[in-house]
DNA sequence: ACTTTGTGAAACCGAACGGTTGCATATACA
DNA sequence: TGTATATGCAACCGTTCGGTTTCACAAAGT
């Protein structure tokens, strides 16, 4: 049973469950509404996102508030940095240094 | 057959392979080499990795060479961008001004 | 031509996934 | 107290996942 973040957003379903209690915590029951799945679905799905720590519970009466704990999503913001450092790197200043080369090249003042 | 960069990522596995060859191309003998998973199983992460466009191939010989396609990541980026939103105004705003609150109030000038 | 090397693909296996069904529990309301 | 509502949980089911084993094939070396 593998628990982290990453197969946590890997379910589309559950990415939209992240992107609608991002805006406001609600219940299990108004999320359901929401899509085309049952409430025992979204409960596993509630579930799964409680066990890695992405949202909360707030209960309320009988009523459960689930409320994404934005926090948690740093984490993947924070694996995504070694390749956001690559591509601004890579695309920003060699892919444009190549280009150039080709350019100069096609133009006849490739080689010095 | 989901084939989605969220589901590509979810595999600590093949996380740490796009890690590898995101610093340069390698084989995929090469990248078996650096784990502790069999040439065969490399072979089929690879396969998941190309067909939802986060690696190309590139035949040099009989060697194959995979090559991070860095710009798919930045899908990633984009779909947190929604949540970077929340989280630099909810904290940097919201919660520092709680903290201001509290502070003030363990002061003794909480009330106006 | 034969062998070695690098690779992909198919068949299979146990485990996990995503969903449904049915039941249990707790709160609210009459 | 009885009933409706809100929710969680366990059992089951078909599908997918990640891995191994085996085989096929193409390029390089002898």
């Amino acid at each position: 049973m593998r628990r982290d973040i990453f197969q946590a957003i890997a379910d589309p379903t559950r990415r939209a469950i992240i992107a609608l209690i991002a805006v406001q915590a609600m219940t299990p029951n108004a999320i359901a509404d929401q899509f085309h799945s049952s409430r025992q679905a979204v409960s596993k799905h509630l579930r799964i996102l409680t066990e890695c720590e992405l949202v909360s519970q707030k209960q309320q009466g009988r009523e459960i508030y689930y409320q994404l704990q934005i926090n948690k999503m740093k984490e993947i913001d924070k694996w995504l940095e070694q390749f956001r450092k690559i591509w601004e790197s890579r695309f920003d200043n060699l892919d444009k240094y190549l280009a150039l080369l080709q350019k100069n090249k096609a133009h006849g003042k490739g080689s010095k």
